[in-house]
Order: structure tokens, then sequence, then C-alpha cells
RNA sequence: UGCGGGGUGGUCUAAUGGUAGGACAACGGUCUUUGAAGCCGUCCGUGGAGGUUCGAUUCCUCCCCCCGCAGCCA
């Protein structure tokens, strides 16, 4: 049959390389990917995006992917920022079983490469200046001027480049360069530096090494080193590739990997770079890292996402090479749709306005029964203390509520979620108007939510009973910036930054489960949003990040009015 | 005005010579012991001009627009 077979066909243009290397025996039709993050900040979702997209492309080939931290630059890199990536990938759901690597494993291997390359010719010890270097690389449309040092003899340029090594040397008195063409065209390929002399300590080999290798130079051999087959990075290097493919082919490497770009995630109302989040916690616009505002892979955890919702995320968004940007509401969705699925629903109310069931016997204490989750038999269910002094939420109730308002209003019946019918009979008012207690009476016949003769409500309310409240406080999320390209345009992003993003409600009320929620369980709250508990819990106030709200119909109706 | 990439509904993404499809968003309806979810429907697209062809998103030519590159960052 001709029909597009179902499993085999390329999910994305990467996967159509792949397999057509597959078909042609390229490396052995073996598949060897790799996430080489660099050390220097914390994951965010467009590494997430990167990570799914390396592990489950070696899955999908019955392959391998290798963690690889790449770590050549000891002054922006450090141990806190190896371990949170660690936890992340995992947490992410992937596994590297013993494939854990780093650029620094290689460093005396790469020393070697160099050394072969000055042998060559191909490379030189360039005593320029940083700032001799920069005037002399020419232009986009200019050439380059060749280096005064460029044609020092191959046994000058290794004790040269020995001595460099040997700390003879201070910080940017030399750098060893490619020697390709410094009238190239792309201006990668202008003599590029392969090691600078850093004296800096680093955080796995110390304070052995004075010369660290560039990227460019540590990252194809690192990949070949590994048996890396295809090599996938973002946009921003297709212009290093032709050095990535000089360099393996001027040291004659076998199978060289192959570098394949695609482009990095962007999303709506945030921004996705290591440097402006790192600004962003410099700055203490947030509290951390793991801020549940900010789009890193902690923040999203704290926040209540699941791994399954972003993996989700990750494969709708597709891989491509046309520059885009996800608006927010995707992902957004993606976690409504995991969490649908799985959540408990519990109720709770934000701002508590009490209801006192004037014909409910006031000594009288019963246990209603609650299902945890209508579409999953399996969640069970739950007893809900129910007595005469209830809470529900402010804005269920309006003293003169507009026809199209389905919930509590003077004279009004309404269903108590899993519990009776009440009637509004009467109200109480503060000196500034403010509703201040709700008087209802309650039909014992609807007990569980029906009415026996049929009688229909329109509004079912949430409601917590008043002397069994967990006290809680809530953080509600909004977009961290106000603008959905915070980073287009000439101001500073900081200045688009949402004001309202996070909004603490402290004297929320919920059932009495919800007093022992531990930190990262997510409930429902019904009728409001799905919420997950915080570290910054404390006995007697149990704190809840709004994960997502639910569609609010009523909220549309009523503001476009 | 160099080089390298890229242009499909509002946003992403399929279709590679044969009915432009899907998702999210928006809008409307339906259902409802969550005004949730679900279900149904509507709106909306091939950057432009030529050419080849019975037929072009797909192939050719020219043009336009967008992104990246001048770190001893990655």
């Amino acid at each position: 049959m001709e029909e597009k077979n179902a499993g085999a066909a390329p999910s994305n243009f990467i996967h159509g390389i792949i397999e057509r290397d597959i078909e042609q025996g390229l490396y052995g039709s073996k598949v060897h990917t790799r996430f080489p993050p660099e050390p220097n900040g914390y994951l965010h979702i467009g590494h997430a995006k990167s990570i799914c997209l390396n592990f489950t492309t070696a899955l999908k080939y019955k392959g391998l992917c290798n963690l690889r931290f790449d770590d050549t630059n000891p002054e922006k890199e450090n141990a806190e920022y190896t371990e949170s990536i660690m936890e992340d990938v995992k947490w992410l759901g992937f596994a590297w079983g013993e494939r854990l690597f780093y650029t620094s494993d290689y460093f005396e291997k790469l020393y070697g490469y160099a050394e072969t390359l000055i042998r060559k010719g191909l490379a030189y010890v360039d005593d320029q200046s940083g700032e001799e270097i920069k005037k002399n690389r020419g232009t986009l449309t200019e050439a380059g001027k060749d280096s005064p040092f460029r044609n020092r003899s191959a046994d000058e340029n290794i004790q040269l480049f020995h001595e460099m090594r040997d700390g003879k040397y201070p910080d940017g008195a030399k750098v060893l360069r490619a020697k390709i063409d410094m009238s190239h065209s792309n201006i990668t390929m202008r003599d590029p530096a392969l090691y600078r002399i850093k004296r800096a300590s680093h955080h796995r080999t110390g304070d052995k090494w004075r010369i660290y290798p560039m990227y460019d130079f540590a990252h194809c051999l690192s990949d070949s080193i590994e048996g890396i087959t295809h090599s996938i990075c973002t946009l921003e290097f297709e212009n290093n590739r032709p050095l990535y493919d000089w360099i393996l082919s001027s040291l004659e490497i076998l199978m060289p990997p192959k570098q394949i770009e695609f482009a990095r995630l962007n999303i709506t109302h945030t921004v996705l770079s290591k440097r402006k989040l790192l600004r962003l916690v410099k700055e203490n616009h947030v509290s951390g890292w793991d801020d549940p505002r900010m789009p890193t892979l902690s923040g999203l955890r704290r926040r209540g996402y699941t791994p399954e919702s972003i993996r989700d995320f990750c494969e709708r968004i597709g891989v491509a090479k046309t520059n885009s940007t996800i608006d927010i509401a995707l992902l957004e969705h993606c976690v409504r749709e995991d969490l649908n699925r799985r959540a408990r629903r519990v109720m709770a109310v934000l701002e508590p306005l009490k209801v006192v069931i004037e014909n409910y016997p006031g000594g009288k204490n019963e246990e209603i029964e609650a299902v945890n989750n209508p579409d999953d038999e399996r969640a069970g269910t739950r007893k809900v203390p129910f007595s005469k002094e209830i809470y529900i939420e402010r804005s269920d109730f309006m003293e003169d509520p507009p026809k199209k308002f389905f919930r509590l209003g003077p004279g009004r019946e309404v269903r108590l979620k899993h519990a009776y019918y009440v009637k509004c009979e009467s109200f109480t008012k503060d000196a500034s108007g403010k509703i201040t207690e709700i008087r209802c009476s309650y039909d014992p016949a609807t007990r569980g939510g029906d009415s026996p003769d049929g009688r229909k409500v329109k509004g079912t309310l949430q409601w917590v009973p008043a002397a069994h409240a967990a006290p809680l406080e809530i953080r509600l999320y909004d977009h961290l910036f106000a603008s959905p390209e915070p980073e287009s345009g000439d101001d500073d992003f900081v200045s688009k930054l949402n004001p309202d993003s996070l909004k603490i409600i402290t004297g929320a009320v919920g059932e009495p489960c919800l007093a022992g929620a531990e930190p990262g369980e997510t409930f429902q709250f019904l009728r409001t949003g799905y919420f997950c508990a915080d570290k910054d819990s404390r006995p007697g106030k149990t704190v809840f990040n709004r994960t997502a709200a639910l569609r609010d119909s009523w909220a549309k109706i009523s503001n476009t009015k």
C-alpha cells in the first residue's frame, strides 16, 4: 500500500536527513546524538526543545544520546549549573545512562589535535592584541588583513603554543588561530581563534590549564571523539558549519559528524536567553531561577508544569528552520490538557464570603462524599465536612445580578457542589457597602446535589466548611511580560515586565485536605484553575501556585458588556 | 551593496507536480452537579511578477521582505 507509512514517515526535516543517511549506510546506519549545554545558567523551555529533539531522535532510530557539558569557558561556568542541568534533564524524563561527558575530559586530546594542526601548517600563534585582531578582521564587505605573525614556522608555533600552556604569557597576550583565509566571505573563516589564554580556575580541572579551547575547535572534535553522527544545533551556528567541517577534515577525522541546524524556540510574553534570564535574577525582578514566572524548567516545575506537558508541547511545535514565536497559549493548553486528565479536584475559595444556612441545625456535622476526578473513577472519592457555616467565593454573589448571572443573588437558588441546593434569603453589609454575610436556607431533600422533584438550578458553586477551612496563600501568576514580544523594539526588555505578573492572596481557604499538601502536589481547584503546592508552605498556611486558570466564560460575558 | 539561512490562515506546522490539511487562538453552538472539560461548527493562508505544465505551495527566472554573522562567548 502507498499509504503514508505511519511510523516511518519523517516527523521533521532532521529525521528526513537521518533516514536518508541510514538508507545510504552512512555512519554504519547508526544514530548518535548529544545534548551539549554550557553550564553557565539554568535550563529553560528552549533547551527542552533541544533535549526532546536529541533524545527522542536517538530513541526513534534506536541510537544513543549523550549528555555533554560544553565547559570551555571557566569564567562563566560552575558546578551549581551542572547539577541543576542534570536534575532538569532527568526530570524531563530522559536518561543518558553512562554517557555523561564534559568537554573538559578532552582537554588533553584537544591540545594534541591543536599541535597536529600547527605541524600541518594550519594553525599559528598570533601575538596581535584583541583590538588588532578585530581591526584586521575586515568587515562584512571588506576583506581582512593577514597577521604579521601568520607565517611563523611550525616549530616556532609549537614552542609558543607550549609556552602558552605553561603559563609563560598573560591573558590575551597570544592566541592560537586557524590559518584559513583572511579574505573569506564568511567571517567565521577569517583565521578564527582556536585557543586563548585564560588564567582562570576551572570547576573541574582546577588550575591545570592556562589555555582553553574555543567552542568551534572543541565542539566538532568532542562530537567526533564521542562518535556523534548528527550534531544538532540552532540556526545561529549555520555560519560556523564550514569551520566545523574544516577542522575535522584538516585533522583527517574519519566519519565526521554532520552538523544540522534548526530554529530555536521563542515564546510570546517571555524571554528565552540565558543572558536575559540571568539579568532578571540578578536584578531581582524575580525571586530566582525557579521563580514560577520564569520559563526555566525549574520555574515551570515549581509552577506546576508536568514533564509530560512540556514534552507534548515540544512535539507539537515541530522542528523547522523558520524563525518562529510560539503563542504561550499553546504551552498553557498543553499543561491544562495534561492536568485535566490527572489532577484531583478539590474546593477552595480565594476570597471567602461567609454563608450561614439558617435552617441547618447548629450542632450538626455531616460528611459529604465528593469524587476526586469525574473523568477518572480510579481517583476515588473523599469526604468533605459540612455544617451550618461555609464560605463561598465573593464573586459568586451579586446583590443585583444581571439575568445571565447564574450564581447566587437575593432569592436565587444554586447548588453547592456535591452537597445541597441553597437559596439566598438575605444578606448583610457593612458601613462601606461591602457584603459581609449571606443567609441562606437549604433543601434537605437535595443532599448530594440532586433535587428529587426535578427542580433545576443554573449554578453550582464550590464551598469550604468554615469550621474546617484550611488557610491558604495563593499566588496568582500572569505573563512575565505584558508585551507579547518583549525583545522586539529598541526599549530595554526589562521595561516591558508585567507589573501584575504576581498577585498574592493571603486570605484564601480550602478543604481540610489541602492543609497537608506536599510541595509539588497538584490540584484542580474547582471552577478556578490548577494549583501546585509550593515549598514555601508552612504549618497553618499552605502556599499554592496557580499553574493555569480554567477558562472562564462568565468573565468573558461580563467583560464584553 | 559580502556570505549564510528563511518566507503556507492571527500563531505554529503538514502537503515536494494532483482536493492546501492539522493544532493553538478567536468566534458561535451543544452539553453539564466545575459557566471547567468534552463535542459540533465558523472565520482565516501559499511574499510578488513572469515561465514550464493538462495541472505549481512544490520545478525555473527575476524581484521583495525577514533573520544570522565582523567575541580571545557558546
